[in-house]
DNA sequence: AAAGTGACGGCCG
DNA sequence: CCGGCCGCCACTT
């Protein structure tokens, strides 16, 4: 696994329940904030989803990550951030509420 | 090495 | 908020 990946797979486990984070954040976290693009093809490639949680990532508009692969795919994460405590609207968050900072 | 691709973001309207 | 246009980065061909 490249450093990078493993960057990305490692913020993703700082991201506290009942909250979301965007490419952006993990991008500026890594000290990459142009990165939004690459960190999503890491997710991509995500080695592990069960272990990496990668549907507490959503893109600056608040939808879930549709292209999570199959159709069922996005379903299953909707239901995880529900369970994880974040209201998920159409296949939407509501950032200013749920949107978490690596601050 | 160069060009293409994509879970994206900022800016403008 | 949504869509269009362009710029970024890592990865693949």
């Amino acid at each position: 696994m490249k450093a990078f990946q493993k960057k990305v797979l490692e913020s993703l486990l700082l991201i506290p329940d009942g909250k979301v984070t965007t490419y952006g954040e993990i991008a500026k976290h890594i000290k990459k904030k142009k990165a939004s693009r690459a960190v999503g093809n890491a997710l991509h490639t995500n080695p592990d989803p069960i272990k990496y949680p990668c549907f507490k990532v959503v893109n600056r508009k608040g939808e879930l990550a549709i292209n999570f692969g199959d159709k069922n795919g996005i379903e299953t994460q909707k239901k995880r951030l529900i369970k994880s405590g974040v209201k998920v609207v159409n296949y939407k968050v509501d950032l200013s509420k749920y949107l978490y900072k690596y601050e």
